[in-house]
RNA sequence: GCCGAGGUAACAUAGCGGCUAUGUGGGGGCCUGCAGAGCCUCAUACGGGAGUUCAACUCUCCCCCUCGGCUCCA
């Protein structure tokens, strides 16, 4: 099957393509390290994680690499506010950024600069812009010509005089252009500072992600990702500064992800509307907070809200349901084979098809829905061991790459299924003798410890209740 | 103003030039002592207008509305 990606250079599907054989390199923008991460945070790093591993799964050898950007002004900001080094703020996010990303399931991303850790090559890569005419020094700060590329805007679509006719942003003095960024800005009191050419001082914003990203997978990759509000300026200065220093092209395929909003806004720290990581997987499983990310395309903007989070548990717990059911029956199941397999073997090809429209996971999670369905089905139907193994080995297909299900028995103690068949025995003894008012006091109060007794038609099942609501 | 993404049944999301979409919620039924889970089934769709076509929710054009970017931001 052919993997076809959104990318944002042509504004539409193209097929995928590795530069050189089967490699592929990805940089995803990671965050800014003064705070914990927020649900749009989370958003983009499951996104991404969800890419790498189809990538993964198709055979693809990915070096996937998410930056730390810590010299900014909000880090900066923070290192003074606290009266602690950088370098102790930077730990200490990049730490609570590995916890909260990990309980989300988000796999380690094989590398992660940190910006300040590369100051050497950026300011190299600065002066390497000066020497070749496209950055000029002035005031003891550097600043990127604009003028001096030839291309301009041809990831966001602008054209550079519409550009500059509209520049809302007031002229500084040192620069020659409205548009030019900077690439070097003198320190501040109290600010962290680093030794350079032209003055003490600090890179500015964009600059460390085409250091950062070149360095670890070289001058030309093939994925770029971060979420849409960074295609403009952030991977458009991005180009500018690569193909300045390379001459060649920097990035093959743009990938953006919609925004996490809250009602009808973005979430974000400055409109101080955001939830925490967190704070959220508190209230729900973290295995909820993921299909909920995922049961929208990457592409499109999710709103974050109570019930969106109410439906998410209730319909992941429907596929868990039925994965609870098939994990309990295959443990003492029939020997034999029928053709229920070939069942299961479509629903993956649909799966796969929908994973290779653009990283479609909600189409693809609605094939597992439809399994689900067939899969019910068929177990009230009578099973056969060789096929509760098959459908078992489907989910593991689909949480290779969605990581939202659940395959262990919900306790390790050895004791509680002799336990539970204890008390399901006297239970039914009740219920034979139609004492149902015992019968239930037992159901009720199981379920109050998270058991959650199903008669059914032959025998009574019991399970631990998993998706927290 | 400029650039970009959208407007799908009660809600949230997919999707395709013709084959009554997925989940949540609601109605009815099966199963059950009851409950739950599950299965079956019903209802409610494609922002508005024009065009292309034998046929458009799906293509083209215009309009309306929403969101994002143009300033720090996943």
């Amino acid at each position: 099957m052919v993997l076809r990606v959104h990318n944002t250079m042509i504004g539409q599907m193209e097929e995928f393509q590795p530069i050189n054989g089967n490699k592929v390199g990805m940089y995803v923008c990671g965050i800014n390290t003064y705070d914990d991460s927020h649900m749009g945070h989370a958003k983009s790093a499951v996104t991404f994680d969800v890419i790498r591993r189809h990538l993964v799964r198709k055979g693809y050898d990915v070096t996937y690499v998410i930056n730390f950007t810590d010299i900014e002004d909000h880090c900066i900001e923070r290192t003074i506010k606290l009266g602690i080094p950088l370098d102790e703020l930077t730990e200490r996010y990049i730490g609570e950024y590995h916890k909260d990303m990990g309980k989300l399931g988000v796999k380690k991303a094989n590398i992660y600069p940190v910006a300040s850790h590369h100051m050497k090559e950026i300011i190299e890569a600065i002066q390497k812009l000066i020497d070749k005419g496209f950055a000029y020094e002035s005031g003891g700060e550097v600043y990127f010509d604009v003028m001096a590329v030839a291309e301009f805007g041809k990831l966001s679509h602008r054209k550079r005089d519409d550009m500059l006719a509209g520049a809302r942003v007031a002229v500084d003095e040192r620069k020659r252009g409205p548009l030019d960024f900077v690439l070097w800005k003198n320190k501040k009191p109290e600010e962290p500072f680093w030794e350079s050419p032209w003055s003490e001082g600090r890179p500015g914003w964009h600059i460390e992600c085409s250091v950062m990203s070149m360095k670890y997978l070289g001058e030309s990759f093939e994925l770029h990702g971060g979420g849409t509000e960074l295609v403009f300026p952030h991977h458009e200065n991005e180009i500018m500064q690569s193909e300045a220093l390379s001459d060649k092209t920097f990035v093959k395929y743009w990938l953006h992800g919609g925004l996490m909003n809250v009602g009808d806004e973005k979430m974000s720290k400055s409109l101080n509307n955001f939830f925490t990581i967190k704070d959220v997987v508190k209230q729900y499983d973290p295995l909820v907070v993921r299909f909920f990310l995922l049961n929208t395309h990457y592409r499109k903007p999710i709103d974050f809200n109570q019930k969106a989070l109410e439906e998410a548990a209730q319909a992941l717990g429907r596929m868990q349901n039925t994965l609870d059911s098939v994990l309990a029956d295959a443990e003492n199941a029939i020997e034999g084979e029928d053709a229920f397999a070939q069942v299961a073997r479509e629903s993956v090809a649909k799966f796969d098809a929908a994973m290779d429209e653009d990283f479609n996971t909600r189409d693809a999670i609605a094939s597992i829905f439809e399994f689900s369905r067939e899969v019910n089905k068929y177990l009230e139907s009578g099973s056969k061991k060789s096929s509760l193994d098959e459908i078992i080995s489907t989910f593991k297909i689909y949480d290779e790459i969605l990581s939202i299900f659940k395959f262990e028995k919900g306790t390790q103690d050895h004791m509680m299924a002799p336990l539970m068949d204890v008390i399901i025995d006297i239970r039914q003894k009740a219920r034979a003798e139609k004492n149902f008012k015992l019968a239930d006091e037992i159901r009720d109060r199981l379920k109050e410890l998270g058991i959650e007794i199903q008669d059914t038609a032959d025998d009574v099942k019991w399970k631990i209740i998993r998706t927290s609501r």
